[in-house]
RNA sequence: GCUUCUAUAGCUCAGUAGGUAGAGCACUGCCAUGGUAAGGCAGGGGUCGCCAGUUCGAUUCUGGCUGGAAGCUCCA
């Protein structure tokens, strides 16, 4: 037996010729309160051990305090289900992890948890801690864990899915036991600062068809000044999200008679959208696109043809019916640019064909889920689809690639990730069902995305119902992930419609489909650039770039020259020439997020000048006009941020 | 769709323990012609989201519907 002695005096034997997995086992095992999470000048800080040659241990502190606020959050979310059981003694638990920022608690309870109830767990929660309990750890072999947890039906569950033979952990702290693999932090007295965020419903397991359960959202540090900064940043994120910008800077509306998921583009944002969608179809012709327009309505029928309606009818809305017809509202565009491949004959030396639209599609997304311009029931895709042959599927998706790595560029957008969408392989209703299609798709575009050297994650389950994608997704103010640009493999649709095409050979051969969209939906495209801009757009996109301000009534006269110099080259730009002060007029621009504003007084107009004043550095000083038109005409062409 | 919350002037929000409402901003008029984030005075504007129920009486209480919010499910 060899001592091994520990930092902070206490001591474990381990046997001679154990292997160093064994050694940590047992470590975190018996001295998991001491090895895992600790406090270091009053901060609680994970800790990590290494044993040395000689047997013994160094502890020191783990720089990247992720799994030490881990533990102090999964530690509180443990003081909450305390609480909770204090206070409503029939309550079941499910799970409590934590997360990105903070933990949750799932309970199944009897009447969902008024803001009383919050207040009255908050308190508990608060004498929990005070009352400084050790948290202690210890196992028991399956069969015994089953009785320790005889009247907790979702932990036997849990208990029951461990594998067998293993020895299952607990973490008990005074009155209160629970299910647990840990780390835990050494007592609740080391739980400083805890606010309840909110409370809603939650199916256990994340299935639609298992129980509703009753979720509480939380937050712990261990200083008030960090707790007071988490908050904060909330509050920015509410400041930054696009329904309250939107809605401040006229970009859009929603109205009830028109209805759920329905907003409406007002000028400004009109402006914005249109910039974007000649900036991107300018782009996409430089490629090689070709642009059609289609229909929004189609005979069921089509649906049926590329299966869509067998995967997607309950996301569509309801069928019209007339005498001899039946008409649905389109949900994507595909089946369309199949059809329009497929009005004629084609040659290899056709390939590829790039077919682009900006096309208006229609889903029935279930109400809860609608947001702003994020999540809309009437949307339009910057959509494309690529015909092309097998041998151009690498350099087309490359080319796609490429355009997305551009325009977010140009957007100068920094926090998205690319993600690898697979299919669920045991989910055979959500997928067409062709293993060997799924497993060259698959295989195709994750060694395309390694070869383009590529930073991505995958996820199973994410798939289109007809191929695998590339995603990029982004994070919103409200911390949803959402999809913004999409690129997608499909060997089925071309197969559906039997699209052919005569090779060198003078056979017919099958094209592979790659369909795409850059900028994604307009709409969800201009709900991120809002909440990335703070809907201070950069000057080429802003619904109004200039705003001529005259100080008194004489200069108007100077002011509509101005206008009419900067209107010539295609500025947007507006004289304020209404009867108040200079100052009330900048306010008002610079609350409207206009780039440049133009004070004119009599010394401007002595100088043939303006007094430039930028929204985002303040008074510039004075500047002749014919420079400030070079200036802003380059700014615009430039695209500059 | 599910759980909870929510709806008062164009906007942001007070308020009425059940007796038909108020502020600031915005809007209109007048005065002030003002040099880099709100000048002064006056005025107009609401069947208190919609439909039922309880009540002598409902904006207020109850139910339903519609819209909105958070989360879950789903998704560009």
């Amino acid at each position: 037996m060899i001592k091994v002695m520990l930092k902070d005096g206490s001591s474990i034997d381990i046997e001679e010729g154990s292997s160093i997995l064994d050694v940590a086992k047992k470590i975190s095992e018996g001295l998991a309160r001491v090895a895992t999470c600790g406090e270091v000048d009053g901060e609680i800080k994970d800790l990590r051990y290494i044993l040395n040659k000689d047997c013994s241990l160094t502890i020191h502190t783990f720089d990247s305090s992720l799994d030490g606020k881990k533990a102090y959050w999964h530690t509180t979310s443990h003081i909450m289900a305390q609480a909770v059981k204090r206070l409503f003694p029939d309550v079941k638990f499910a799970i409590g992890p934590s997360i990105d920022e903070g933990f949750y608690y799932d309970f199944d309870i009897e009447r969902p948890f008024t803001d009383e109830d919050k207040e009255k767990i908050e308190n508990e929660m608060k004498k929990i801690i005070k009352e400084d309990i050790a948290i202690e750890r210890f196992s028991l072999p399956k069969s015994e864990a089953l009785e320790l947890m005889k009247d907790q039906p979702y932990k036997q569950e849990l208990i029951n899915e461990l594998p067998e033979g293993e020895e299952i952990s607990f973490y008990k702290q005074g009155d209160f036991t629970d299910l647990c693999a840990g780390p835990h932090l050494e007592s609740t007295g080391k739980v400083k600062y805890i606010k309840l965020l909110t409370s809603s419903g939650a199916y256990w397991r994340g299935n639609e068809h298992n129980k509703m359960l009753q979720r509480i959202y939380a937050i712990s540090y261990p200083k008030a000044s960090q707790l007071e900064e988490y908050l904060q940043l909330l509050e920015e994120a509410k400041q930054r999200d696009h329904r309250k910008i939107g809605k401040d800077l006229e970009l859009f509306m929603t109205h009830e008679l028109v209805g759920s998921g329905l907003p409406m583009y007002l000028p400004n944002g009109a402006t914005v959208r249109r910039l974007l969608e000649r900036y991107i179809q300018d782009k996409e012709i430089e490629m090689g696109y070709s642009h059609v327009y289609t229909p929004s309505l189609a005979n069921v029928d089509l649906y049926k043809t590329s299966g869509h309606w067998d995967h997607y009818k309950d996301d569509m809305f309801p069928v019209m019916k007339f005498d001899n017809e039946e008409l649905v509202l389109r949900p994507m565009n595909c089946p369309h640019h199949m059809l329009i491949y497929r009005s004629k004959m084609r040659s290899y030396r056709d390939l590829p064909i790039r077919i682009g639209e900006l096309a208006h599609d229609f889903r029935y997304e279930s109400s809860g889920s609608v947001c702003g311009l994020e999540r809309v029931r009437e949307m339009c895709q910057n959509d494309a689809h690529l015909f092309v042959t097998p041998e151009q599927i690498k350099s087309e998706f490359a080319q796609v690639v490429k355009l997305i790595l551009s325009v977010y560029e140009d957007f100068g957008f920094k926090d998205y990730t690319f993600r690898l969408s697979l299919r669920d392989k045991d989910n055979k209703e959500k997928y067409f069902d062709d293993d060997q299609m799924w497993e060259t798709a698959e295989s195709q575009l994750r060694e395309i995305l390694t070869e383009l050297g590529l930073n991505f994650y995958e996820a199973k389950g994410e798939a289109a119902f007809y191929g695998p994608k590339l995603d990029v997704q982004i994070k919103t103010a409200l911390g949803h992930d959402v999809t913004i640009s999409t690129c997608q493999l499909d060997f089925l649709l071309p197969q559906r419609f039997e699209l052919e095409y005569i090779g060198e050979d003078g056979k017919a051969h099958r094209p592979v489909v790659i369909h795409r969209a850059i900028l994604g939906t307009f709409d969800r495209f201009m709900s991120f650039l809002i909440e990335e801009t703070k809907g201070a757009f950069p000057t080429w996109l802003s619904p109004l770039q200039v705003k001529v301000l005259p100080i008194s009534d004489s200069q108007v006269e100077y002011s509509k020259e101005v206008e009419k110099q900067l209107k010539a080259i295609g500025v947007r730009v507006k004289v304020d020439d209404r009867n108040e002060k200079i100052g009330y007029k900048i306010r008002e621009a610079q609350l409207e997020k206009v780039p440049y504003m133009l004070v004119i007084g009599d010394k401007e107009i002595e100088a043939n000048a303006v007094a430039v004043r930028s929204r985002k550095d303040g008074d510039a000083g004075q500047m002749k006009l014919e420079d400030f038109v070079c200036k802003i005409k380059q700014e615009i062409d430039t695209k500059a941020r």
